[in-house]
DNA sequence: ATTAGTGGTGTTTTT
DNA sequence: CACCACTAAT
């Protein structure tokens, strides 16, 4: 195997890249540059060469897709193990090096990480207990709040307070710190910050990673906050290599706290003008690349880099104005199908929209067309509340002094133990500043709350012992069937599917490459030398389930049953950053919705917001869809929306307007989709289909017959005697009215 | 103690 | 519409 080998086929920009010297440099990766296959090559070229062996680099990514796919490529471009190697995400590789180095972190071995959703409810839980006005100090501004100063490196005891309002914030942040530390949990911006603080306070330890790493080289660096970039700078010391690739024209987590101010400070402090750009587009058509290019020539305060491509100019932009949201997605449902006629697969086919709740449509388009789809983001498959409740009994398994675990299944299935005894065990629990747990050990309400506490207990003992000696896909069985989280979904009427996920849970345990998680944990541990048996005798079985929930928290997402071989790809434009199709359809491009109207009044929202744009244009390889509706269903009301100025900021001549299509009818022979089309309407239809004495069906109550019909178009309402339910009023706008 | 039903409220993007 | 918090009824 020769170097010639991985590095044939490189533009001379991406030659230069992969064969820096040992220095740090910023590699400034245009959209579909080859950036990804530059880093893995980079990667590659090290080790082949004999440069560094594959222990001795540290690779960070933003996504754990991106770190996944950059293991897959290294590994087919060299024979070797990955295995152990230091790739991954900030948050995962944190998440490493505390559980190597918990004890010297301040955290017990068995330290649990809370997803949004949970600390979301311990602050809640948090300022009831404090007795705080949740009006005045809303939990998610709190959550924003903490968030925002761990992020920028700082702990409540650090920041100076003016007024009394922030004075109070910060009290309640010191007050949540304490509460996580007691519980032994950490959010996902405390991975990072404990991490760093680790690395700063304990030299000897700094001094062994950064001996360790003598590469290090970051993805998506554009989206890194204060924070990352500090524990970037810790592990780079003054003597390694970091190769920083990024794209400030795709910098679209500021809301985040992402600072493209990181791309101008590591020029300065690392790559000391050691740049280079990649501007050569291996994706996408010219004619893409001149609206993407003119769209973000809009945005100050930019790097400065032009794409442009050997690929001839292609297709206009194809450009929809649609009456309604409903008619822009039957034109693209139609689109879709002439591109699939003309044999193009459907998993080639994007649909972005800007935010989730704009799926909707499109699904029910979608769908009633037979068409098969799949919808990244949303519901992810361990935010599911079965899920959660599974992961709350192994969480309490792994370490019961987790209150939110304890909170949200004490009573599920319900065990007699109501809101008051669980009110009574808060306060025992505040009052000796111990956990819920061992309130509840060794304080048992008295009388039938008493029972159902002590039977809980006994309980998660019960499967704290029996795990001993079992894999993990025999824990979550387990945890499962005798928490009676099984049986309590098999007795609810429409709980087949929760049951089903909480199958596909165990799957999952079962597919989890933990293999050698506790292994490389000792490894870990071993290699930066804790003498001390810090990895203990005692249960690997503990630590693989550390991991398992770990994993389950820091990897919510991605995990979708079945990528679904031939189907329509639906999903916001964020989550579409790093993908490409050969068609994209990029709806409901309105003023308010994209640009959206929050952040129009953020300092440079409207910047992020084109950023974004371009981040959606330059997904397309030949063919590019851009539709706008002139009034759309939101949040329950019908809104009138004009066109986005990003449709103004894309030169004519790269355009065709395609309204041309015969006005088809908005009834699509569907009945139930009629109704739903009729309101999304500004002027209400000619007459109503609904009239008194006609037969329906309800999704729930069954067959009926009209009574009565009052008021028309929006807020039209309907009498309806069911046969079984009897008299009931429907406001048309929702209910799923179906003419029998 | 538990549940069903009501009404108010809010909604960008996500590791 | 979906989610929450609160209330009334069992």
């Amino acid at each position: 195997m020769s170097s010639s080998n991985i590095l044939a086929g490189l533009n001379p920009q991406q030659l230069e890249a992969v064969t820096l010297p040992h220095e740090s440099a910023l590699i400034l990766a245009g959209a579909g540059s080859g950036k990804t296959r530059v880093l893995t090559t980079r990667i590659a070229w090290l080790i082949q060469t004999g440069q560094i062996s594959p222990h001795s680099l540290l690779a960070v990514t933003f996504t754990n897709k991106a770190a996944r796919e950059m293991l897959i490529r290294i590994s087919s471009m060299l024979p070797i193990n990955t295995r152990g190697m230091w790739v991954g995400t900030f948050h995962g590789l944190c998440n490493r090096m505390l559980r190597a180095h918990h004890r010297d972190a301040g955290l017990p071995q068995t330290f649990q990480i809370l997803d949004t959703q949970d600390q979301l409810a311990l602050i809640k839980r948090l300022l009831k207990s404090l007795g705080v006005d949740d009006e005045k100090y809303p939990p998610r501004d709190l959550q924003y709040f903490i968030s925002g100063k761990k992020e920028a490196g700082q702990r409540a005891s650090a920041v100076e307070a003016y007024d009394e309002h922030s004075k109070r914030l910060l009290e309640l942040y010191a007050e949540y710190d304490r509460q996580c530390n007691r519980e032994g949990v950490v959010d996902f911006a405390e991975l990072l910050l404990r991490c760093v603080e680790l690395l700063s306070r304990n030299e000897i330890l700094r001094s062994h990673y950064v001996r360790r790493f003598s590469y290090v080289l970051v993805d998506e660096f554009q989206d890194t906050n204060r924070l990352q970039y500090h524990w970037l700078k810790l592990l780079a010391g003054d003597r390694n290599a970091v190769l920083a690739v990024g794209d400030d024209d795709q910098s679209i987590y500021a809301f985040r706290g992402a600072s493209t101010q990181n791309m101008f400070d590591f020029e300065r402090e690392f790559a000391r003008g050691r740049v280079i750009k990649l501007e050569q587009n291996y994706r996408s058509h010219g004619t893409i690349l001149d609206a993407a290019n003119a769209l973000i020539s809009h945005n100050d305060r930019r790097l400065g880099k032009e794409l442009w491509t050997h690929a001839g100019a292609g297709e206009p932009l194809r450009v929809y104005d649609a009456p309604s949201d409903a008619d822009e997605a039957s034109y693209i449902l139609q689109e879709v199908k002439s591109l699939r006629s003309e044999g193009m697969p459907l998993s080639g086919i994007a649909l972005l929209y800007r935010s989730n709740a704009q799926s909707r449509v499109l699904e029910h388009a979608l769908f009633n067309a037979g068409l098969a789809y799949r919808v990244y983001g949303g519901l992810r498959f361990f935010e599911r509340q079965e899920i959660k409740h599974a992961l709350a009994y192994l969480r309490l398994v792994a370490n019961p002094e987790d209150d939110g675990a304890f909170l949200r299944v004490a009573n599920l299935p319900a065990r007699g133990i109501g809101a008051r005894s669980l009110e009574q065990l808060q306060d025992i629990a505040r009052e000796q500043g111990s956990s819920l747990w061992q309130a509840a050990c060794a304080n048992p309400p008295a009388g039938k709350a008493g029972q159902g506490v002590t039977a809980f207990i006994r309980l998660i003992e019960g499967l704290r012992q029996d795990c001993l000696g079992l894999s993990l896909p025999e824990m979550v069985e387990l945890v499962i069937d005798r928490s009676g989280l099984k049986a309590y979904y098999q007795a609810d009427r429409d709980g087949q599917d929760r049951i089903e996920n909480l199958n596909e849970l165990v799957n999952a345990a079962a597919g989890f490459d933990a293999g050698d998680t506790a292994l490389i944990a000792a490894e870990d541990a071993a290699a930066a030398g804790e003498q001390d048996q810090n990895v203990p005798a005692g249960d690997p079985q503990l630590i693989l389930l550390n991991s398992f929930l770990a994993h389950a928290a820091l990897e919510a997402g991605e995990y979708q049953a079945a990528d679904g071989a031939q189907a329509l790809q639906l999903m916001t434009v964020h989550s579409a950053k790093g993908l490409e199709f050969d068609a994209v359809f990029i709806s409901g491009l309105e003023e308010g919705l994209f640009p959206h109207e929050n952040s129009l009044n953020q300092a440079d929202g409207v910047e992020e917001e084109r950023r974004l744009m371009y981040v959606a244009l330059t997904r397309a390889r030949r063919r590019l869809y851009l539709s706008h509706a002139q009034t759309r269903m939101l949040h329950g009301q019908t809104r009138y929306n004009i066109a986005s100025r990003f449709l103004e900021e894309i030169p004519e001549p790269l355009i065709r307007r395609v309204n041309t299509r015969k006005a088809s009818s908005w009834f699509d022979g569907h009945a139930g989709t009629a109704v739903k089309t009729v309101t999304a309407y500004a002027a209400p239809p000619p007459s109503s289909p609904w009239r008194v004495g006609q037969d329906v069906v309800h999704p729930k109550f069954g067959a009926g017959v009209i009574v009565s019909v009052q008021g028309r178009g929006l807020d039209a309402r309907v009498m309806v005697n069911f046969r079984q339910a009897g008299m009931k009023e429907l406001a048309l706008e929702y209910a799923k009215l179906t003419a029998a």
